[in-house]
DNA sequence: TAGATTGTTAATCGATTAACAATC
DNA sequence: TAGATTGTTAATCGATTAACAATC
């Protein structure tokens, strides 16, 4: 469908959730047309910016003088992030962290479907958590085969997170989003996002010392 | 303490806590020191990159053919970044997310502390979490007075996250971690990390599609 | 000593912003 | 029409990388 071309750089990429988020609340107070410079002083960017970003995601050129219209705009960023065709993904570590996730239902709207979870807690092994099922973790390699999944959610203690991310990789998966605080060694051509929440709430905090940051 | 200096841009203030991350695993393996090389390439990174990174908080120098003090640079690192004096925070929103934060006892390696919960859920209300109680929405402004937090951690809805915010701010929250996938509005000098993790899966799952992306 | 590694200056690269013609 | 706004080229800015002398 959409195509990353050379032009998409990581920073804009990164800045288009952010986008399709303000957009959706226009829409919400039925804005039908909206200026990059609306958009750039609601989020604290440059009008230039935001024109070339959309640029490269729009179907349809602005109109000056007008701008750009909500719902074309709002099609065109799902589109381009994925969000209109599904992808499955699995779950390994079904505590408090991988619960929560497990129990969002929200992630339906990003084209994201977590079809199974994985633990080694008895406990936990054989219920459902939000209609999904927890399998023993040695149960990871044939879910991820029979349903083709590319995509792992990583939940456990940091001790275990290398191991599990192993597992990962051998069963077939291609993508690993890790909630553990750790580093993970794994081969080049897996895709590797590390969420290391306390991290980024310790560098919220450190803002309230120096309130300004070179960006 | 530490000095955010005009040096610190925010991009190497990110790297800091992968750094820390990676010396942590080599600490644990005894490793006394270590060179940017393997930090580079530990981590995909330039070994320059590394070096002017770690010049910048690093409080005694490396050494030509050795490199760096594993123990000195975490203990640096650690500091540089807070990890040693303590900040308080609250959390708004006892649901699945919120009380999976609450639960998580790694915050204190990072100086964090959520020292209370609020919700408008009468079962929630009156009961703890982890050892942390969770009191009316109404109660906010009280607490923070009375503790003098500047730090909030919005888990509601994302229909009710702006005017939890707005709460907060009034109550005089400076800095705010917002889990909900909205845009917050709130004045320019009140810090805000959104951090919507179902768009962060969804450019992570993007990758899948087209393996290398400019960075 | 020789060689690995640091710290730093200079060069490159990429991203952001400014300037401006086109146009609705 | 006049003016707001777009799309794009050129200029600026900042971050990354290369080059290299210093040194343990």
């Amino acid at each position: 469908m959409q195509e990353q071309n050379s032009e998409m750089s990581k920073a804009t990429l990164n800045r288009l959730p952010s986008y399709l988020r303000y957009l959706y609340q226009l829409d919400k107070k039925n804005v039908p047309t909206v200026s990059s410079t609306t958009i750039a002083n609601g989020l604290g960017l440059n009008p230039v910016q935001v024109r070339k970003d959309i640029a490269l995601v729009a179907s349809v050129a602005g109109k000056p003088k007008t701008g750009y219209a909500t719902k074309d705009l709002i099609a065109d960023l799902e589109g381009y992030l994925g969000y209109n065709n599904t992808r499955d993904a699995v779950l390994v570590g079904a505590g408090g962290l991988g619960r929560a996730i497990l129990g969002y239902d929200g992630f339906r709207n990003y084209g994201l479907n977590i079809v199974a979870a994985f633990d080694v807690n008895e406990d936990a092994i054989g219920k459902e958590v939000n209609g999904k099922p927890v399998y023993h973790l040695d149960n990871l390699d044939s879910v991820v085969n029979r349903f083709k999944i590319q995509l792992g959610i990583i939940c456990v203690p940091s001790v275990a997170a290398q191991s599990v991310a192993d597992k990962m990789v051998k069963a077939g998966i291609r993508a690993i989003w890790c909630f553990a605080p750790v580093h993970l060694s794994l081969p080049p051509d897996i895709a590797v996002k590390g969420e290391d929440l306390a991290a980024s709430l310790a560098l919220l905090s450190m803002q309230l010392k120096t309130s300004s940051l070179s960006e």
